[in-house]
DNA sequence: CAAAAATGTGGTAACGTTACCAGAACGGCG
DNA sequence: CGCCGTTCTGGTAACGTTACCACATTTTTG
């Protein structure tokens, strides 16, 4: 493994004029430029991003904490985060959390000891101490999707409860009257602000006296488990909020297993859109985040965070959420 | 940020002992660890990953270059390496190459300069180079899902081929003469192979004379059109093999809109399923390779060699593949 | 034409950790 | 009692790079 210094030696030079002409740094004659470069060509010289981070406190590394990487919503905005680290030339660690405190705890510590510059946080929780932690140790955080209370932060995300709203409304509109929401945990932001747009729908709507609010967690299983409780009620809802893609998708595999027909008996809507290709005909009623795009610009304000270029103010970017409408809502017919 | 220094400092030991509580080699006394365990705390001293990788020359990181993290093969088997390095105190770096070789060099540069410890690598095309760069740079290579030619190495990946081959004899049983392939680029042993297997069941029947392939790259669009040009054949096939999840979807979209039935007009089979919670109902017969299994027994091989625990000789770890038989196959009825 | 600014190069030290070597204190053994 | 092995601790240097300062040379400016 050749270093700088062999380098140095072989093109006639200081080690410093080396590192410079990696660097694109001060000035350079073309000569010695070109006399470096050949050099680090026969040597095969690549040179060691650990020792420059040690030296220079910069490691050019993000990472992006998320919940779950299989879930495709993360799996696009992690696409986009990666898209617009590597045109910087900066590079990307995956956390998955699983809706874990304690995990999220451990890779932030992780996160310090390898010094990465910042991080992209969708908090497992509303906890702030996550965020403290790592600013206590010069890192840079971008919070993404999910609020967080008690600190104030730079933030990427949509805005939940007008979609929700809007969704509930579309409902409301298709003859809806008996309308259930179910969500994630209660202390996730996102599960809340949901639940806060359909409350607000039906209040505008004049139906408050009918909400039905389950909250459980945001995977399959759940919202199946909690659409068979939901279907218990009487009389019955004509219409269920899913508040997320796995949400959704329990709800319609309870449904069917309860030999419940979509739209015809009950009509679902949900949050999040699976990627395009999964589906060979698109079917659900959804509101859609930009996911990729939400990772890009959380990525792209990090890295201005984090060269110095931002003012002191904290940013908050929220993004529009697409309403796509498609066969899985329908007008009521059930009273 | 305190260091090891300052940490001594307050605990009255030499730097050097601390780093021997932290690491927890060599002996210590229990009065020692307990005071500069305190003085960890009081401090709140997080240890540098950057300067211990310059030192040790170890940086606990390992990558992941697939072609596409967004494909759910490669999410799961990501997770699956994910997981496994978890275990072990290592982080995942990774990289999608798009298939593309230039990428793929670009990344594996990168990761050389960052001093990875190990790369599991999906090969976007059939070329040693990278490899041999990488081990020139004292990198530990495992090759995950396709084959390489010019280089020994340690794999894990399936028996494309006779998957391949089962699904077509499948199809053979089915009662169908004409079965069209449709995969990916010529480059790619995967590629290849399920040819091949698709070649011989077809020789094994005798109906070789009826070989229908058709290359093109592993995605929806090229499955799409290719799939509009097998159905001008004359005559038409009846059956169609999709060598990976995304060409089987686009020939499933290709044929709606030809408003040709699958299975009553065409079977269809594929390669790599698609996650279950995906699909409200699932249709697709496939040849399901166990992605998350691959990336923890590659991650697995991967951190053994490194660490230096295994024999000189190169593994090749060849995992069983699941034949799961779904709608879309049936019986032909169409000559 | 002197002074100031721009250009080009190098020396030294430092980033925070651990490898390597050394040595002290202690107990057990012949 | 002297020797050896175990247990515990420390000093020094090094990993490969760049920050900082210094200086020489050339070009620009008033």
């Amino acid at each position: 493994m050749p270093t700088v210094l062999d380098v140095a030696k072989r093109a006639g030079v200081a080690p410093i004029t080396v590192s410079r002409v990696i660097n694109n740094s001060g000035y350079i004659s073309l000569a010695t430029r070109e006399r470096v470069e050949a050099a680090v060509k026969e040597l095969g010289y690549v040179p060691n991003t650990i020792a420059r981070g040690l030296r220079s406190k910069r490691t050019h590394t993000l990472a992006l904490v998320v919940t779950d990487i299989t879930n495709p919503y993360f799996t696009s905005m992690a696409r986009g985060v990666e898209d617009v680290a590597g045109e910087c030339n900066y590079t990307v660690i995956y956390c998955n959390t699983d809706e874990s405190e304690a995990k999220e705890e451990k890779y932030a510590n992780m996160l310090a000891q390898r010094q990465v510059d910042g991080v992209l946080l969708v908090p497992s929780c509303g906890n702030e101490n996550t965020i403290k932690f790592l600013r206590s140790n010069d890192i840079d955080v971008v919070v993404l999707d999910r609020h967080i209370s008690g600190v104030e932060t730079d933030i990427v995300c949509t805005d939940s409860k007008n979609a929700a709203n809007y969704l509930i409304k579309l409902l409301i509109g298709l003859g809806h009257k008996r309308i259930a929401i179910i969500t994630g945990q209660k202390e996730v932001s996102t599960s809340v602000d949901r639940v806060t747009g359909y409350q607000q729908a039906l209040a505008e709507a004049g139906l408050s006296d009918n909400e039905l609010v389950f909250y459980g967690a945001f995977n399959e299983q759940s919202g199946y488990e909690l659409t068979k409780q939901v279907m218990m009620h009487s009389p019955k809802p004509t219409a269920i909020f899913g508040a997320n893609n796995f949400i959704a998708i329990g709800i319609i595999k309870a449904l069917r297993d309860l030999n419940i027909d979509v739209p015809a008996d009950v009509s679902v809507v949900g949050f999040d859109d699976l990627p395009e290709y999964m589906f060979i005909k698109p079917f659900l009623t959804v509101a859609k985040q930009p996911a990729y795009e939400m990772g890009r610009l959380a990525a792209d304000l990090l890295l201005k965070r984090i060269s110095g270029e931002l003012s002191e103010e904290y940013q908050e970017i929220v993004l529009p959420i697409e309403i796509i409408e498609r066969e899985s809502s329908a007008p009521n017919k059930n009273g």
